[in-house]
DNA sequence: GCAGAAGTTTGACCGGGCACAACGATTGCC
DNA sequence: GGCAATCGTTGTGCCCGGTCAAACTTCTGC
């Protein structure tokens, strides 16, 4: 473990209305870890030891149900708390996170918290900010799975990753981190089945590129097109 | 507008942690308001200017997509904050608030918010708890609509409503508040005319008892199994 | 008490997407 | 470099649940 640089971490939403004193406190009670790309950081069910601060790479929450399906809960990109079970008071991880590829995180022991909280309130505020916009994410989604059709959903799906973590290239956009169709199936709610044939679809129409674990939209602009249009809606009006 | 009996709310999760003295000072900047059977708190898209708790009644949060649909975000109970726009950064509200019943709630000034975060931090933590749980709450929606059919969909949001605003009668729990096969379609993501066929079942196998926005749900313990059953499963193993 | 509105029920139809299945392609391991 | 495991593609049949349509019931206001 190494102490953190401040100056790259001052920026982010978390450490807003922090004084630089204030920040070099806070980081002090912070441990740097990095995690392999496909290990976990932590399990479902596991006692919530610990909140996180992703620096570099990605990671994929996910939850598993009782009856054993699996769905991706978000994607994390660098710059992002995760983990934040200790924050709003569970014992236990309410989902896994694992790193999808080589990943440092800093970590905070969960009994920081009240502590931190009682000294800089403004990292209450800020962590509810977040969580807040995560809530309101979250409804969107669950917006979307009442009333959109499947392409649209995964639409929608890829542009979001696009926005959060593309890499821009001559001819498109690439997701930069790998990503199965089995995973977006887990994003939207339908199946590997109906991802990859909606995929396939795509790329013979020049839409997007695909490969595994790789996906480059190569229109954006007409994959938001679709994502936009109504239900029924052929688009050709 | 009268001063809060600060004995009332005491007790609730968002003043945790707070001394009467406190107390007092956080309610004195409050108004409490009445607002009719059907009548609007405020409206999607509108100016967040204030911040609620609900006092008495039951207020439906609802959101509209630009195309038209609506969907069902929560039913909030006695107790409950809503509306904490402000509080999560946002300039407007992002669903509209109706109340079912009669309702009273407590409305502070969004201006308000900042200044009583910084004498009671408490006021912070405490409300990102409670977004953190509806987080959760939001992502087991998602679950179940990504993973469930939609008779436990609905089983699911039935048991839901008893357990947080269930009457307890002779033979049953009553939903205690107006609700439409309308309303229940939109909280789980199907029509109106799937939840009719789906009560009208169960009524006939004597799990519910229905009625003009009227539930009364006689077999507690077998619509929870049915919940729970999975996909395809008939239940009789 | 009556008219209109709002909410509910039911039937017929049918299409999207899931289950099942088999094959093809890529990668990492030894 | 060969092999096994993983990931992705594609085809077929079927059923859940959405759409369209229409009648019925319960409430509200006059």
């Amino acid at each position: 473990m190494a102490t953190v640089n401040s100056s790259l971490v001052a920026h982010l939403p978390l450490f807003a209305g922090l004084g630089s004193e204030d920040l070099a406190e806070v980081l002090r009670e912070a441990r740097s870890t990095r995690y392999p790309k496909n290990s976990a950081v932590f399990e479902q069910g596991a006692d919530a030891t610990s909140f996180f601060l992703l620096l570099h790479g990605h990671v994929r929450a996910s939850k598993t149900t009782p009856t054993g399906e699996q769905i991706v809960v978000r994607y994390v990109g660098p710059g992002e708390i995760f983990g934040v079970a200790p924050a709003i008071g569970l014992q236990h991880y309410p989902a896994t996170a694992t790193a999808v590829d080589d990943s440092v995180v800093l970590a905070w022991p969960s009994a920081a918290w009240p502590r931190l909280v009682a000294r800089f309130p403004q990292l209450a505020a800020n962590t509810l900010q977040t969580v807040g916009n995560r809530l309101q994410e979250t409804h969107t989604r669950v917006i979307e799975m009442s009333t959109q059709q499947v392409e649209q959903r995964i639409a929608h799906a890829l542009l979001r990753l696009a926005k959060q973590s593309g890499r821009k290239l001559e001819h498109g956009v690439e997701i930069d981190f790998p990503i199965s169709r089995q995973d977006i199936a887990q994003m939207t709610g339908t199946t590997l089945h109906t991802v990859s044939r909606i995929l396939s679809g795509w790329e013979q129409a020049g839409l997007v590129e695909g490969g595994r674990q790789r996906i480059v939209l190569r229109e954006p602009h007409k994959i938001f097109l679709l994502a936009e249009q109504a239900a029924g809606d052929n688009g050709s009006s």
